[in-house]
DNA sequence: TTGACATATTCCTATACGGGAATGTAATAT
DNA sequence: ATATTACATTCCCGTATAGGAATATGTCAA
């Protein structure tokens, strides 16, 4: 078996530099594939191909305008990556740090004060 | 070109399901291969090698115990997702559907009581 | 209709994956 | 020394990419 299909989860779509790229653009707004194309210096085929990827886990939508494809971000579907990741959050959060010191401080008490 | 290998960065390394299932199964303390392997069904050699991976990343260490290797979660390695996920945030949170929402009220007074 | 423009698709190739099976390597025990 | 245990590595294979180049599709204008 091979790797992981770019379309099977967001997780995988979102792997490829450029894909990052253009969803970071979208979250200004609503673009053509020539623009976006433009923006990250991408030959249009390939800005296609990656809209393509985005569209198909349903990172991003399309919206017909003439000959145009204004591409739209469909940021709800970052939420599982978000999600997944924010538990670890605590293992290098500000707050977390604290704890850890608080944690040394009462180590260091019970030497001091041994059994009791 | 073919894709990002999965070494390249976070993102291509977590890309795959079993590696995620292993940090969160680190999360909760140091363990050996043969414990992940037990615990997430995967054979011996599959184990070693997504924590390969993992490790090329930095997103686990390992300690060498008599002949075992105990593997611990280096969390911080996530941090790039957590920080690159997290301004997007905003698009589905709470408090944003209330900021849209006060955006709407607005509009209504505007309505109401056109230009002043 | 013809042409220009915007976008999508197809064909190509180099690359590299993940899983299975087998084997290599190192440490401990007998 | 030998066997056993714990891991890592290697080889094989089917599959699937990303990117370049060329081409197809669709829309509007003259």
């Amino acid at each position: 078996m091979a790797r992981s299909a770019t379309t099977s989860d967001v997780f995988n779509a979102v792997g490829e530099p450029p894909r990052r790229q253009i969803l970071e653009l979208l979250a200004q707004g609503e673009r053509s594939v020539n623009d976006i194309a433009g923006a990250l210096e991408l030959h249009q085929p390939q800005a296609s191909k990656h809209l393509r990827v985005l569209r198909e886990v349903g990172l991003v939508s399309v919206r017909e305008v003439g000959k145009q494809r204004l591409y739209r971000l469909n940021a709800g579907g970052l939420k599982p990556i978000h999600d997944w990741v924010k538990p670890f959050e605590r293992f290098w959060s500000e707050s977390f740090d604290r704890l850890d010191e608080y944690l040394k401080e009462l180590q260091a008490q019970k030497k001091e004060k041994p059994d009791e």
